[in-house]
DNA sequence: ATACATACATACTGGTCGGTATGTATAACA
DNA sequence: TGTTATACATACCGACCAGTATGTATGTAT
């Protein structure tokens, strides 16, 4: 490598990392396979970060808390309707999804079952990265109560969590089947569930 | 060793590997804390199994598929009223739990979301066990449907699906989140919405 | 132009891994 | 009692791993 741009190979690493820990997971990633994938050598990774665990830590904080934020957190807490939001939202992680990508799951959720109960620093990133996808929804369903949107029999903090639990379960159900249809097919129930928390 | 008892010998490996998979996933599971475990030599484990890809199979036809059947699917298929009986073994599911063993997650779901994408017998295996379980259940709201105990409107297919998503769903959000109350907080979404497929 | 920190590059190390080669003790059977 | 398959035990192998020691080229500030 001749021209430098240090901000570029680390986003080459970090996007590299991202693609070999969804695939292999955490532990079995290789950090040769990442540095064959990026052209990048050893020198430089260990340059821009002190160890594997540091890697894997920019991989949650920069790029799975970041599409977090896009895909849900963001778009949740700018709406006015806390259901039909949820129901496009629903629609679009559906939509977005071939019999490919299907199979490696949900980036965040594959981690956190491989790695928080082995490293403290991994359970926390991630735990909070579900914190706020489930408190942008349990906010929303509040508002949606105060506004008259929502029933107020039910508890927001409750369904917020029951939701996000259908959410990554269906995800994974698909993941294991290779099937896109069996996501529909799981998420189709939990659509029907939240037309139930209408007013 | 003097007393040969080659079962017991070959249990004892399965039962080693089951807690050491469960504990680090199978990619990181060590044969060699497995053989430290059971005092059992290297020699006697690949007598008994050709190799660690082997030990994993058998650890999910002899145990795993085992314990689900116990737990879920023959109490499913003896049962006389589908509703009742899934909120019993939801509450059975929760009570047995420990904020030590829900750090560690369901066993199926780990191995799941590990291994599905990597290796074809692994997910095949994991698969069919999802399947038992959730056509135990779909089979069940059919049967409640004829009896009239279950309503004609919903799909017993779709629902079934929605219902092990949300249960795999909560255990790996309990996991990540170390809580016993975040597992019970998360499936009381789920029982509020069995008791809505009442006739 | 000089000095210095940043950004790499290369070669290597110790350790662990799954797996194997080979030998030996035990049990079953003739 | 002799034979043979089973059930282990020990020592070792090559491959791969994360991490490091050391060196060099590049950009930047003075």
């Amino acid at each position: 490598m001749v021209i430098r741009n240090p901000d570029k190979t680390r986003t080459a690493l970090i996007n590299a990392a991202f693609e070999e820990i969804n695939q292999n997971g955490f532990q079995a990633a290789s950090l040769n396979n990442i540095l064959n994938e990026t052209d990048v050598t050893k020198g430089a990774l260990y340059h821009h970060f002190p160890s594997k665990l540091d890697l894997g830590y920019a991989v949650v904080d920069e790029l799975i808390s970041e599409a977090m934020n896009e895909s849900w957190v963001v778009p949740l807490e700018n709406s006015n309707n806390i259901i039909d939001s949820l129901l496009s939202l629903i629609d679009r992680s559906i939509k977005c999804r071939d019999d490919e990508s299907i199979c490696l799951g949900c980036p965040l959720n594959n981690l956190a079952q491989e790695m928080s109960p082995i490293d403290e620093g991994f359970r926390e990133r991630i735990n909070a990265i579900f914190d706020r996808w489930r408190s942008a929804i349990a906010d929303g369903l509040s508002k949606g109560q105060t506004d008259g949107i929502v029933k107020e029999t039910i508890s927001a903090d409750a369904s917020a969590y029951f939701i996000v639990a259908a959410i990554e379960g269906a995800t994974s159900l698909a993941k294991n089947a290779k099937s896109v249809d069996v996501l529909k097919t799981s998420l189709q129930g939990l659509k029907e569930h939240i037309q139930t928390l209408r007013n």
